[in-house]
This record gives C-alpha cells, sequence and structure tokens, in this order.
DNA sequence: TAGATTGTTAATCGATTAACAATC
DNA sequence: TAGATTGTTAATCGATTAACAATC
C-alpha cells in the first residue's frame, strides 16, 4: 500500500493528472480507451497513465483498454468528487459576477448557490438565478444550507479580514482568488493566481526569443 | 553551466517559484532579506530559497542576505519580464469583460489593450478605456500595434478555430481559458483551467473529512 | 493463435533537503 | 570577534520512463 494511502492525502501531481484523464474521459464517445490513446491527448507518456490509474486498482483490460464509463466513476470516486458541491462567491466585482453568469461547472456537479458583497447596489439582485446576499448574512446562510466550498473575489485590500470570517461562518474550502495569501488552521485554502499564469507565459516567451 | 541554460528553458517549477519570490519581494519593505524570511512566507525551505536564486549568480550576502532592490530587478530580468507585454482579449463574455475591466495587471506590465468579439451589440463598446472590435480586425490590429499575449475566452465550442486564427495572425502567446486543448507549433500556448482548480479543491476537502 | 495492451518491476532521472565551510 | 546567513556539495527522496511477462 502506498504511503499517500495511508495519510489519506494524494498528492497534488496525481490529483491533477486525475483530473485531467476524468476530463478526456467525460468527452471519450468510444466504450474503450487505452493508455497510449489518453497519453497522446495530454503529450504525456502511456506509463505514466498506466501507472497513475494502476494506484488504485486493476481497473483495464490487457490488449483492449480501460472501459471508460467504468474508469470514469472511478476517478470521480477517487478523486472524491462522486457528489455536489455547493459554492458561494463571496465578492461580487468584475470576477465575481462573471462566475456567477457563468453555468458550466454544473456538469461537474459545483453548484453556485448564492453571491455576498457590502455594496447596497448589487444586494437584493438576482443573477442566472443566484441571489446576492449582504455579507453578514453568510452566517445565517450557511447554517440553512450546504455550502461547500466559498469563492473568494474581493479585493486584496480587505481579503485577509474576509476570509478569516468565512472560516468563521464554518465553510471548509476555500479558494481565494485575491492576491492576499493567507492559510487558516481551520480550512482548506486553494490560491488561484491569474498574474502568475501571465508571468509564467511571458517568461517562456521571452526565453523561446532567445532560441529564434 | 545547468542544462536549462544551454536550452535556454527554464523549468516550469523554477519560473512558477521564481515568480512567487518575485511578489514577495515586490511587498517587502525593508531593504534586505533573508532566504528564510522569504521560505517563511511560502511555507517551503530556506535551502530551496538560496539553491533557486543561485542557480542565476550569487545575489546574496552571507550574514546578511538579499538586497531586495536588487535581487527583485534580477529576477526580473531571469524571468525576461523586464518589458511591458501587450494583451488583448478574444471574447469579450463573462470571463472577458471582468478582465477588461480590470485593471490590476497594469502593475506587472501587462497591458490589456483591446477587446475581440463577433456581437454587434459589443463591437465599438469601451469597457475601462479599453474598445471591442470585431475580431475580423485582428489581423489589421496586430499589424498596427504590438500584440504579446491574446488571453482567450470565447466558449469552448468555438475555441480551437479562433486561436488557430489567432496564431495565424501572428500572435506568439495564447493564454487559453477554454476548456478546448490545443497545441499550435507557431505559438506558446498555455491552458488556464478553473474547473480543474474546483477538482483539486474537492479532492483535497474530501480526502481531509477522512481523517477528521 | 497473433496482436494488442495491461500492470508492475527495475532503472533512470530530477528535485529537495541537510549540512557546513566560507564570508560578511 | 561572535553571530548570521550565504553558496554549494553530497545525501536523500520522489517521480518518470523503459521494458516485459501476463493476459485478454
Amino acid at each position: 500500500m502506498k504511503l499517500f494511502m495511508l495519510k489519506n492525502k494524494l498528492p497534488n501531481k496525481i490529483v491533477t493528472r486525475l483530473s485531467l484523464y476524468y476530463q478526456i474521459l467525460s468527452k471519450t464517445t468510444s466504450s474503450y480507451i487505452s493508455s497510449q490513446n489518453i497519453a497522446s491527448h495530454l503529450g504525456t507518456n502511456s506509463a505514466q497513465v498506466r501507472k497513475d490509474i494502476s494506484l488504485f486498482g486493476q481497473f483495464g483490460i490487457p490488449g483492449k483498454g480501460y472501459n471508460v464509463k467504468k474508469l470514469y466513476l472511478n476517478i470521480e470516486k477517487i478523486l472524491g468528487i462522486d457528489k455536489s458541491w455547493n459554492v458561494v462567491i463571496i465578492g461580487c466585482g468584475n470576477l465575481g459576477s462573471a462566475l456567477l453568469k457563468y453555468s458550466g461547472f454544473k456538469e461537474q456537479r459545483f453548484n453556485i448557490i448564492a453571491g455576498f458583497d457590502i455594496d447596497k447596489n448589487k444586494i437584493g439582485k438576482v443573477i442566472n438565478n443566484r441571489k446576492i446576499y449582504h455579507i453578514d448574512e453568510l452566517k445565517n446562510f450557511v447554517k440553512k444550507n450546504v455550502v461547500d466550498i466559498a469563492a473568494i473575489t474581493v479585493p486584496s485590500s480587505s481579503a485577509k479580514e474576509i476570509i478569516k470570517y468565512v472560516a468563521d461562518c464554518g465553510i471548509k474550502g476555500i479558494l481565494n482568488f485575491s492576491a492576499t495569501q493567507i492559510k487558516l488552521p481551520k480550512c482548506i485554502t486553494l490560491k488561484f493566481d491569474l498574474t502568475i499564469e501571465f508571468i509564467r507565459l511571458a517568461c517562456m516567451l521571452a526565453n523561446s526569443k532567445l532560441t529564434q
């Protein structure tokens, strides 16, 4: 048995790759797929794919490949996403409203159920069937509804304070879009930084130019 | 000399970490900072920080640490971001408009200079000083303006076709926000997938619950 | 049976960390 | 000088890949 299984903690790399396999499977129409086929979608190696999958059991058939539906459901279980997740948006500015307007996460069973803000002009509004409440109502809202994840899309100036409050309300998962870095003992925080992605791309461009 | 220097290609991991150091330095007010101090911000190891930095030269002073300003400028040079980058937004829907409205990237010298769409109701509009053009005008626009990066925020149904067109217009850097996976020989593509982040967080939550 | 592809081992490769002499 | 911290080596740790017997 693998160490990470004893620890109940999947390494991030494996989670990320499994998510990618999961997405490929969701788009696959044939009933069987080979590790080579999955790998070719991702520019990786078939051994990598087989190894990742075999960590959790024997899901394939030699000579044939993997049953797409079966593997899909198994990865869902492994990732722990074989359930629905309720998400609230904290801060309904540019990015926050974009998330409220977007309906694409539902396919993966992430349901955005409400928005929260402090701006009186926004409170009470309904965007894409999702109501915006005053942030002070969050505590009550969490008591009456299941809330798994809060997406933090407030300006970084107020982010720290608000994230603490959100954790205090009992929300366990935080997707932090603000520039602020913060870790809390009571919950799991994942930082999401668009600037870093721009920098990474710029760096790749700058480096590639050298070789041309 | 390191292999990646001969190849003119920084490994992604190092780029990401250097970007993080860069952001910490940008917020540091003292004039010197130790590797231990940088590491503590990131939950990493001081040896890691020193090793990363020392790959590119000797920037520190034993017993004192690193000169913040000097190191900041050096990382900027190493990452190749000691210049401005012009960015266009392709697809001015929810996410696209949010990017157009946002001004925070300017600090890192990423200038969003225009948006492109096919919707007649949007074309001609000006958001946050940024004009929206018809996508057919992109080719011409690229001839008259320096465009380094295109952020693709169109629905995934049309993403492949549009990304090919964008590459054809001569734009070398593509930040792909759509669910479509595509690689092109002529340009550098970086995929950016919010769903994967949600899945990663959900997985962390699901796993942590097991241990509690 | 012949061809294809799995699951798994062993080998390789790369990344992280501990430790410490050198230096301010 | 004493204390602090760098730059770098060597040791450890983990991740990827090649290879192939087993199996459909």
